[in-house]
DNA sequence: TATGAATGAGGATTCATTCAT
DNA sequence: GATGAATGAATCCTCATTCAT
């Protein structure tokens, strides 16, 4: 029988709910103007069991975070299948272009978030919106070492940051094209390296 | 006598301190997590006074907003003075890297703006900040055709959008050296641009 | 015209009326069981108004301590009228009996708030009730001092304390006669004293 | 076989924690500071199953109250086993100066129990915790009665009255030594008496 | 114009109690 | 009997906005 599984799998199943409304809403709507109703509701849950489950709103911010961090760990996973770096490389700024239309409406999910939690004097969680997007640093600072450039640390920064960029310009601007024309000129400057890198 | 002028003259300077210190505060503190008690107290205002000069909150982000538009004319009128466009971009770019101390603690004042209000649903204050941010990349493109690049409106998305990658990247690892670093990068990239804005 | 005094008139009333009303309800109800809905109906204020003049529930309780504590200053005051220090002490209590209805009902005002205050572990409340009884021991003290009794302090903690007992009694109980037979005993007590405060 | 009691058993021994734990956070904390959940810590029951035992928290205040109640039963008992009743009202005073650390730092368990119940206006607490009181009183005055006294019972009342007087104070300033000096003087208050009472 | 005061609609959080296994 | 999970009513507190003078 499943059923004496049920209570726990059930337990199980409206944590992963709520985290998954929390990254979904908290992206769509920011941190601040996201109340708990707001997930709750998203995550079909009663108001007060979200409680149960995390004991604060930042909680649910924080595992909004994990989520993303997921994401990507994901993401990459999957690009590590690619045996070549600079196809991982690529193959990650094509999925940022596949992305094109969320981040045209609400913006790179870690990074618009990184950006409001940096407001705050209190807590800790702007470290950790930092934390994940350094992750993804290090991620791509280990593909252009793979690749043998110089300075690879400083081309992963090179990288991501045009990613949050144009993304933010995307979002901004309300244009998707936006995406794909900086994707496209990404694609062709990893295209354009040597062993020792050109800048964009 | 100036006694009749000087309720007026003390009325706009209210609203300037009011539109000055909404500006700072907006961007340190972010829109939502700002209270008006907070703007008037760096304004030296009373809260009630407030809305003598502003109507809604909206209204003082609007002004906030304006007051980075203004100070965007201002840098590009300085910039204006110099006679080759590459330099005006060049010693743009040299402005953004001046500023990332602030960057590194609360990101671009009009990209973070812009970020928090896209978040809406309601109102046009994100169309405005939008609005911004165009106006920037329109200055960038005009200096990039003035140096005859091909797709000069697509190396100002490019170049806009670096500043904003980078300043986002600054702050959310609180590291005011990515500024500089990739200050220095964009500077190459702009020295290495064929144009008719330099002699050989 | 007083009405330019008005308006500041009202807001100090308030303020009055809310101090007033938190003494009586928190002695009558008890802090925890006290909603600030509770205090505020009771002071004919709007609930949302209470934070324009007591920006926490703590600092109600507070006032209501300061309340306490100007009400054993007027007490004290009026007891010093007398001249001799014996016939004081007397008058004190005389002045608890009196409130025997209302300590067989609420108990003590402050030492009930003492009770529930020093429940607690974060805050510094309890220190501040404690501080209350501290100045009426000092006060009783002064006059014990003044009858030339040895060990002054010592019989003030006699009989402060008999009067926190027998208000607990009488209120455990809900019997207004304790504090009679007792506040009778102690007063025989005080007439049995040898000391400097009465002739032969 | 034990194992068809033992369920039955594990029953009583949590009733037992329960109730121990009950009778000793609610002492700490008071009633309305401490939490089901505070106390099913406390006697390490699953939150759930405490209402396997007690219907309401209310049932748990009653049961800390029977336990009190208990201790008293207990403390009587053995003094009973003094011949002498003055001996045995001199050994209770000891027992409450013995208690002085709790009770400097709590207060008397009963008494401030008693201090918050009464505040309520519904239930029936109130007068149960008035109750144990009144069972002191009774023995008490049973001692001074065997004495020889007149009055016994307001002798009780004075006493008692004095015992939760300088639990009070002791609490309010933080000073066990009250309890040890207030204990030594009703001491010789017992000493003092003849057959027929002086107070104190 | 200026301003202290007022207002009420939320919003996060707590918790006793109940329920489904 | 036992227990994790669920529920919703309450409560404290915030704040944009309005008002009276």
């Amino acid at each position: 029988m499943t059923d004496s599984v049920k209570p726990r799998a059930r337990g199980a199943d409206k944590r992963r709910r709520l985290t998954t409304a929390a990254a979904r809403v908290l992206h769509e709507q920011g941190v601040e103007r996201t109340t708990l109703a707001d997930i709750a509701r998203a995550a079909d849950v009663p108001v007060g069991n979200v409680y149960y489950y995390f004991k604060t709103k930042d909680e649910l911010v924080q595992a909004a975070l994990s989520e993303h961090s997921t994401h990507l760990d994901e993401l990459t996973g999957r690009l590590a299948e690619l045996a070549d770096p600079r196809d991982r490389l690529k193959a990650l700024v094509q999925a940022w272009v596949d992305q094109r239309d969320v981040a045209a409406r609400y913006g790179c999910p870690t990074g618009t978030l990184a950006v409001e939690l940096d407001k705050r004097t209190d807590g800790s969680l702007d470290v950790e919106a930092g934390a994940v997007i350094r992750r993804l640093l290090d991620w791509v600072g280990d593909q252009f070492r793979a690749l043998g450039v110089d300075d690879a640390d400083g081309m992963a920064v090179t990288l991501v940051s045009a990613y949050q960029g144009m993304s933010l310009l995307a979002n901004a601007l309300r244009d998707p094209d936006i995406m794909t024309r900086e994707g496209a000129r990404l694609a062709d400057w990893l295209d354009s390296l040597q062993g020792a890198g050109r800048t964009p």
